[in-house]
DNA sequence: GAGCACTGC
């Protein structure tokens, strides 16, 4: 540090003595950190040099600099940088197209002056996209090389360079696993996290975290940047406790927006059927309506193909009817699942007229909520709402996430009517009445970690040091049950042991960026020698569906998918694909002609380079056996070690599934490619749609559950049914032959244990083990699940402080029915 | 015999 200029010249006695000469060298001349005023910023902006490079500004920084000053966030950079000087947290509210992403930042680096004490301002965003591209803007504005003074950081790519950058732009994601291993987040000054008001997960963590950071660190600021108004709970969450004191709320900032007006229109009575409707709207501003383009919300695929079809026949038929009185209609879906490719045609420009002096044509995008906040569509100037969208719910009572269809909330209704008017003043048609507005919509959606299964994120937490989940002080907290699921799930996975702790293993699974079932299935792989297939399996599972089926080519694909199956299940179907798809890489038509995702396919190879990296890192094996009956017989048990808690039996002949204990009826979804219906499998998922289902399906044997999850599978606490007689069945046979197969298992498939997990291993268990456990082999993964029935129900008690009876949370649900 | 709103590590 002796050798940096900055230091040594803020230490140097004739600090802030002004001198013609030295501020013509040096554009920070009179800055003092965290004291800086506007007029120097806007001077040091103006300066001939580059303050961070030494090199003389371009004319394009010159020119980019003209249209930042018009920005609404510029005028209030005096009062900005007040705020700044005097306070630790402060909370923004600026709407969209004020500029707070991009000039916030800015002038916090030159207040904050990070580096000149080798620190970085960080400034997190939800989405990958956003991070990129807005650290390229303002990389170009700040006329520095992207990736050297200004860079981001997303998964799979670090745009940074250690050492000289000093502004960075991040996944809110990638902030909370740096947290992980440094808990100070110690080579920040400044955080500030922008977009707060989308509430997702890792944001609402982190505001915990940096909550009760800003204790132990005075030294770090912190700025929370929000669209809506919802600041004041921002602001008494981060309220300041000076001693002595009542709390005072934190300073807000307020920053106007800089976009055109738009016209809301009520319908005057609830419509019944709002495609319908929709369409009907969609036609209506065709007919009627001056030029531009239109934007519809619906809420899926489905519904947008179907509806795109519906406005392209309606409007052929206007314009066959009547040439002169309509113009050209073009309906674009957009919706995330398309290729990009397709995605691009929405930034495609509207058709012209069909010959001249006919009306102009129009262009209509149908979309789902992409539109509302991932993807920007310029030229939208009608909206049509008709106020749903497909929402996460998640049900700890049965332990599944589903997306249920959902009236929006005002909040989200304001965000796409705002669509209409960024270019130009527009009007926003919304299909409910002001009524149902006013009083039927809840003012903002509900934040991710209270729709959401928490297992990660309870891990996470566990991994952050976090002591007592329960009581940690969230800015939502979530459902008591919902946390119960994560920690059940968290201990029977040995991931926490019995006091809630988190264990070496669990340890080594929060820094997998996988859920927790598959991280420990990574983890102990090499126990039975597959881990080079575990892993691209893991890959495989963590990427959308690598399955494409075109409307009219479904009999085709379907035949070329049967092609690629593996008869034992979907999971090594998985691998097959993966691994031919490997052998194929030279020809490129090859994922095309055989139905599968060459980009999915792709990102799992990208994934999988990633976890691979990991796996090294914690001198976890990659191996695989020569053998291809005892490599999927591995397969399959390694699945077990991680889903043992997802596993159905066949109910009699009717080829229906019942969930192990929790007696919950299944089918298996169409998509599956079992042929032969196994009396025991094991499920990645379960969907919940006109049925449930049971999706990513692999046969397994039961007697590998009683071995490898004793504690989970403790018949004594299972329901009185038909699946537990088989358990019983199978867990009597298997006591009989215990002792012969246990030794050649060992030989057989064990023998490399101690190796691999090392690092893994936990502190032996307290307390006696029963007896039908394993014996106390070193190195086997099974002592992580050794937890006798005694110590689980002393944990569960602990939860049990947490129940809401009012939930009609019960006892049986934890297993408890002695 | 059916579907995947949207992010993120």
């Amino acid at each position: 540090m002796a050798d940096n200029p900055y230091l040594a010249y803020l230490k140097s006695p004739q600090r802030g003595v002004t001198s013609s000469t030295n501020s013509d060298r040096e554009p920070l001349f009179d800055f003092l950190s965290r004291k800086v005023k506007g007029r120097q910023v806007r001077k040091a902006m103006d300066h001939q040099l580059n303050p961070f490079t030494k090199q003389p500004h371009s004319a394009q920084y010159r020119k980019i600099l003209e249209d930042r000053r018009v920005l609404p966030v510029y005028a209030q950079m005096d009062p900005f940088l007040k705020i700044f000087s005097k306070n630790q947290i402060m909370i923004i509210v600026g709407e969209t197209g004020s500029g707070k992403t991009t000039q916030i930042p800015q002038f916090v680096a030159y207040s904050d002056l990070p580096h000149t004490k080798g620190k970085i301002v960080a400034c997190t965003q939800p989405r990958r996209v956003a991070a990129m591209s807005v650290a390229r803007r303002v990389a170009d504005e700040m006329d520095v090389q992207l990736g050297k003074h200004v860079g981001y950081s997303i998964r799979f790519e670090d745009m940074t360079d250690p050492g000289t950058t000093f502004l960075k732009y991040m996944t809110d994601g990638v902030l909370l696993r740096e947290a992980m291993n440094d808990k100070e987040l110690s080579r920040y000054s400044t955080i500030i996290l922008d977009e707060a008001h989308e509430r997702t997960l890792a944001t609402d963590i982190l505001m915990g975290l940096l909550k009760d950071l800003a204790r132990r660190r005075p030294d770090l600021k912190i700025i929370i940047m929000s669209a809506t108004l919802d600041a004041l709970k921002f602001q008494s969450y981060f309220s300041l406790h000076q001693p002595g004191e009542d709390p005072s709320p934190a300073p807000l900032f307020k920053v106007p927006g800089r976009t055109y007006p738009v016209e809301i229109f009520y319908t005057q009575e609830p419509e019944p059927d709002y495609v319908e409707a929709a369409i009907r709207a969609v036609l209506m501003i065709h007919r009627v309506e001056n030029p531009g383009d239109v934007l519809l919300f619906l809420t899926g695929e489905e519904e947008i193909e179907d509806a795109c079809r519906k406005i392209r026949l309606e409007a052929d038929d206007l314009i066959r009817t009547n040439p002169s009185s309509v113009g050209p209609l073009m309906c674009i879906p957009l919706y995330s699942s398309l290729p990009p490719q397709q995605q691009q045609r929405i930034f495609d420009a509207a058709p012209k007229p069909i010959q001249e002096g006919y009306p102009p044509g129009r262009k209509v995008v149908v979309a789902t909520n992409v539109a509302e906040t991932s993807l920007t569509i310029d030229g939208i100037v009608y909206v049509v709402d008709p106020g749903f969208s497909k929402q996460k719910v998640y049900n700890p009572r049965i332990r599944v996430e589903s997306l249920i269809v959902s009236p929006i909330s005002k909040a989200s209704a304001q965000q796409r009517a705002g669509r209409a008017g960024r270019t130009r003043p527009g009007k926003c048609f919304r299909l409910y009445t002001e009524n149902d507005f006013n009083s039927g919509l809840d003012e903002q959606t509900h934040p991710e970690i209270l729709r959401s299964n928490l297992a990660n994120t309870v891990l996470q937490l566990a991994k952050l040091g976090i002591k007592d989940l329960v009581r940690f002080d969230y800015l939502d907290a979530p459902a008591p049950e919902t946390l119960m699921r994560a920690l059940e799930l968290l201990n029977y996975l040995a991931a926490l042991n019995d006091e809630g702790e988190l264990t070496p293993l669990g340890s080594i699974m929060a820094e997998f960026p996988l859920d927790p079932q598959l991280a420990k299935m990574l983890i102990v792989s090499p126990e039975f020698k597959v881990s080079n297939e575990i892993l691209t399996i893991t890959a495989m599972l963590s990427v959308p569906t690598i399955w494409v089926r075109p409307l009219h080519q479904r009999a085709a694909a379907d035949q070329a998918k049967t092609l690629l199956t593996v008869p034992e299940g979907d999971h090594l179907t998985m691998l097959n694909v993966y691994n031919t798809y490997l052998q194929n890489k030279s020809n490129h038509s090859w994922a095309w002609n055989n139905f599968v995702s060459a980009r999915a396919l792709a990102q799992a190879e990208n994934v999988r380079a990633q976890l691979l990296g990991m796996m090294e890192r914690f001198k976890i094996e990659c191996i695989s056996l020569e053998d291809e009956r005892k490599r999927n017989l591995g397969i399959q048990q390694t699945l077990v070690r991680g889903f043992f808690m997802q596993v159905a039996h066949r109910e009699g002949e009717a080829g229906t599934y019942l969930i192990v204990k929790d007696s919950q009826v299944v089918a298996l979804h169409p998509s599956c490619d079992l042929d032969f219906r196994p009396e025991w499998v094991l499920f990645n998922e379960f969907v919940l749609t006109k049925r449930p289902y049971i999706r990513t399906v692999t046969a397994i044997q039961p007697e590998w559950l009683l071995e490898f999850a004793p504690a989970y599978f403790d018949l004594s606490t299972f329901p009185d049914d038909e699946t537990k007689r088989a358990l019983q069945r199978v867990a009597k046979k298997h006591r009989n032959s215990t002792s012969t197969r246990n030794e050649s298992n060992k030989s057989d498939m064990r023998t490399d244990t101690q190796s691999t997990s090392a690092q893994a291993k936990p502190k032996a268990p307290k307390k006696k083990r029963n007896k039908k456990r394993r014996p106390k082999k070193g190195g086997s993964g099974l002592v992580y699940e050794c937890t006798s029935r005694r110590q689980r129900d002393k944990s569960v008690e602990r939860f049990s402080d947490y129940f809401d009876p009012a939930l009609g949370f019960t006892e049986s649900d934890y297993d408890r029915s002695d």
